[in-house]
DNA sequence: AAATTTAGTGTTATCGATTGCACTTATTTT
DNA sequence: AAAATAAGTGCAATCGATAACACTAAATTT
């Protein structure tokens, strides 16, 4: 019934040694093909196949990678996990994923499992809060397993990051709502701790500034990425005694609440408000109204991350020097923000 | 700079055995306070961590569990891993996840890729092409690793499911329809090759049959699970002579491209016809024109499937019984078809 | 007090694959 | 033909943790 194979095994059956078995496997130059034929034979007549754990332990190196993310069924990670799954697979790595739940506790959770479980290199976007994993991260470092950032980084030396220009992101939103001639554009932002959303302020604020509009703060607001927080901050924003005629949100969900809101209210978009959000998540372009909105570029993201990984992994002394790889963001102009035909 | 503290670094500074740091750390009986103490102590100052390969090699149990879904960037499926992940983690399992891409032969790469990396169970959704599996699934069953299907199943002795009432889903959609007065219902189904298009198919029959209606085999059409499959396929079925007054689409994204051409046709919905979807993606919730779709409970699915998993791995005998989990759709009614107010 | 139990610890094999070293033949060099 | 080299293989250690078994010393029973 117990039907694993080991190289003892075709071994005993060949009477010769294991370790001979395995050189034949692994095409050692040292054997004569006749018992390279002989042993390949047999391991196919008997359905062998390589324990890869027993392989990690002897080697150091299990072939697997860890992946951290707040949430899996997120568009913009499941989309950056498919990234990593596509290009690392091909190397033969196995990904495991583990969620943080934007808790900064499970994170070090996460992280401490993975690493107990030996794999050769974790892949994260932090979470929500600041914490201290500083110390944790160190240590992955000093044992010398490869640990890449992708979309929410932390500034850390010999820690590789793999992000998008928020600036620039944020900057590009905010110039097309001017060129559409918005006057007053609020924006909508994310948790002060994460710096994806301090850059997309900066870039925000930048383009107002480039073109000689006022920065209001009181148009600026942090809600949570949801579409409730949407409508709520809109309806803030409308009571103020000089509403916005725009919005540039952090979130493509907040991006949605408001417009809704905004219909309730019984605004026109684009003509009389426009709206962009952020992240081109898939529902963005297939509503009756389309949302503006800036891409990230997840999967290639993913994919990044992963060569990052192997470049990493790959080099062969231990004085591995960080990557920073920024992808540029690309704004997709539609309906929910284009008064020009 | 090497980290790693192994049980012979901690009994070597003591002086004492490995087998007894063994002993110590795992809480055995047969050892004395005193020993436990400084064994404790001395692993906390050495920052010592359980090295799982060994762990896994020793026991045979990797903690690790495998998930094969055709795309993980799909909101049924990455709500699916999130509810193993969240249900699984609790036992100290990690996930592995491999993607198949709706490929047969990706699949069983993937499925022997993860018996060789010694995984303790496989849950998979399986691919979209009808394939020759079984080979390998029997293999996997009689290595005693338990192998879990959910949503898309195939019926195999020893293999546990956990699904949907597809049938039941497809009848309450077509039910519903029927009830707000539509009479020329259509139906847009996915693959042959797959039993939950078939189930959700026979569904919308007997709902039909049910209710004295027609069954019409023009009314039926296969498409894949796309927005433009969708549009065709209305442009098609509004050609016929006698056009239907609603359809039941297996895929909420050809209910939304169904809808899309609709409006373009000028046709209402509501009012002049009705749309139901499958899956409750959250897009089908907060658009527009929200479309009534069937739930699957994803989440609860992959927690559920997660449960299945830990009981066979608990089963202290080897007579594993195969367990068939089938969950209550739900189907939810928005404005995509409801004609009354 | 002698005999027996038991608590606590050490020794050693094991899980499966790899690899440096040693060893035996066969082959080439001088 | 003797010496040196090369080819092919086996032995044994290793990766880190666990556990069956053996053993010592103390505690308990008679």
């Amino acid at each position: 019934m117990n039907d694993k194979t080991t190289i003892y095994d075709i071994a005993e059956k060949l009477s010769i040694s294991a370790a001979t078995v395995s050189r034949a496997l692994n095409g050692s130059t040292k054997i004569s093909s006749k018992t390279r034929e002989l042993v390949l034979q047999m391991a196919e007549n008997m359905n062998y196949e390589q324990n890869k754990v027993a392989l990690a332990l002897k080697s150091g190196r299990s072939k697997n990678v860890g992946v951290i993310v707040p949430h899996i069924n997120r568009s913009f990670f499941s989309n950056v996990i498919r990234g990593i799954e596509e290009e690392l697979s091909l190397s033969g790595y196995r990904v495991i994923i583990c969620q943080s739940y934007d808790n900064a506790e499970k994170e070090m959770e996460s992280l401490n499992a993975l690493l107990n479980a030996q794999v050769d290199g974790v892949l994260m976007s932090i979470s929500d809060l600041t914490s201290d994993l500083d110390f944790l991260l160190s240590k992955t470092i000093r044992k010398g397993v490869p640990l890449i950032f992708f979309d929410r980084k932390k500034d850390i030396n010999g820690v590789s990051t793999v992000t998008i220009n928020d600036f620039e992101g944020g900057y590009q939103a905010t110039q097309h709502l001017i060129n559409e001639g918005c006057k007053r554009i609020a924006h909508l932002r994310g948790a002060k701790s994460l710096q994806i959303y301090n850059d997309r302020c900066r870039g925000y604020k930048q383009a107002l500034i480039d073109n000689g509009l006022e920065v209001n703060d009181e148009y600026v607001l942090e809600t949570k990425s949801k579409i409730e927080a949407g409508t709520e901050a809109i309806k803030q924003l409308m009571k103020l005694p000089n509403p916005p005629d725009a919005v540039f949100s952090s979130s493509d969900f907040v991006a949605l609440g408001v417009i809704k809101e905004l219909k309730n209210l019984g605004i026109k978009i684009p003509e009389n408000f426009c709206v962009a959000g952020f992240g081109n998540d898939p529902f963005t372009e297939f509503m009756e109204m389309p949302i503006s909105s800036v891409d990230q570029f997840p999967l290639e993201m993913g994919k990044i991350a992963a060569r990052v990984f192997l470049e990493q992994i790959d080099s062969p002394g231990e004085i591995k020097i960080e990557k920073k790889v920024v992808l540029s963001p690309k704004l997709h102009i539609r309906k929910s923000s284009s008064k020009k035909p």
